[in-house]
DNA sequence: TGTACATCAGTGAACGCGCGTTCACTGATGTAC
DNA sequence: TGTACATCAGTGAACGCGCGTTCACTGATGTAC
């Protein structure tokens, strides 16, 4: 029996079981939405009784706070994995697919991001760490590209006295500025696409997610 | 006793008694989340019993879809009344300082639109009707710009054969691209700043839109 | 290799809760003559 | 102006439901000697 590294057995069957609530929890989430999460009904799904879970999840907050946690982990390790396979170390152009690809593939998770918030949650401190790693890895890049010192509108103005989130980053304002656009503006897209809000439109949101990337790297 | 037009006394009460359960739903929706919206409590804050209720709406369901429609009437109210004052008519800047005023103004409502959808819920035709307004309006004030023919990207030529979304609108390929990124552009700040996202860095979230809005008129 | 003990997964019963919704009923408000 | 009837707002009891969560318990799996 293959008794890997430091891992038990009875550990492992533990992440295994963890990993399948998960599981069933996202696809209710894709069924239902968020809001109708229950440990019960997952349970039930799972062939086994209510209480069981409880060896899993302290609590269904602590349930959807980990769901959370992943979405944002998965997120920040696919911007990550991307900045480090492209050629100049940052591609402006490979994380937007990058962005793109993982919203397309997990429309849940992006929702939880990005969605709409609730009202009384707030994210622990590991979760905010994993938005920060994101702004990095998108700041990298921009900072990376040839330096356009032409825009100087009053946002970059503004941003150059007000850079606190970018933490040590030394990327210049105009690299702050595209930062922000890269975000809002891919996020504009991709949000109203996910929601549907393009259907029976008739043109490739793809295509206005590309206009848009190109807008961006082009300036 | 003032017995306006046509509209009894108990007409007038019902309607009274409607608006403010919709209020209350908003402020619970505010406080909680669309999820946690319950007839009962509402009721319970108004000091009436739960049933009760059931005079004025026939469901759970037919409150938020009204609470929806309402949500969708009063920005598409909110974008003509602004393009009937501008002076030309069409005005972009007025129309995406409406919009912003709006969102702040009524988070919820812009989240109701915009934020995350439930997977099964379809809206009725009335409210998509709303929603084709606001893209009307929309279109005439950007087909009202002083025609740009310097944009050729994909886009443009995608969106030459697929403009069923314009409806009978003659505006052209510039115009329609220029509607969609003032759509999704300004969609991508408004979102992310009322959901949060920004809170803790320390930039003011008005002078990314306001730059997001002069990159759309200038071009 | 075998026995004694500790750990831990999973069960079933039970608790209290709030929900949406139906129903038969009371009492007030409006309408017709 | 007054009486008889119809309309409709609101109540309280009741239904069934599924939820999150606690608890005492059984049985299997792993550990120590």
């Amino acid at each position: 029996m293959a008794k890997s590294g430091t891992t038990t057995p009875r550990e492992r069957y533990r992440q295994q079981v963890r990993a399948e609530v998960k599981e069933r929890a996202w696809e209710q989430i894709a069924t239902a939405g968020a809001s109708a999460l229950s440990l019960n009904a997952i349970a039930k799904q799972m062939g086994m009784s209510g209480p069981a879970l409880y060896r899993y999840f302290a609590s269904r907050d602590e349930l959807i706070t980990e769901l959370i946690r992943d979405a944002y982990s998965s997120l920040a390790g696919a911007f990550r994995d991307t900045a480090k396979s492209s050629k100049s170390g940052a591609d402006l152009t490979a994380l937007a697919h990058a962005l793109r690809a993982w919203a397309l593939e997990h429309p849940q998770r992006y929702f939880l991001v990005y969605g709409t918030p609730v009202p009384g949650y707030h994210a622990p401190d590991d979760v905010t760490a994993l938005a920060s790693d994101i702004m990095t890895t998108l700041l990298d890049a921009c900072a990376a590209l040839p330096g356009t010192g032409s825009s100087v509108p009053p946002l970059d103005e503004h941003l150059e006295g007000h850079r606190e989130w970018a933490g040590d980053h030394d990327a210049s304002p105009a690299a702050l500025h595209r930062a922000l656009s890269f975000w809002t503006r891919l996020h504009g897209v991709l949000s109203l696409e996910l929601a549907g809000h393009f259907t029976g439109m008739g043109f490739d949101p793809a295509l206005l997610f590309a206009a848009e990337l190109d807008g961006l790297t082009a300036n």
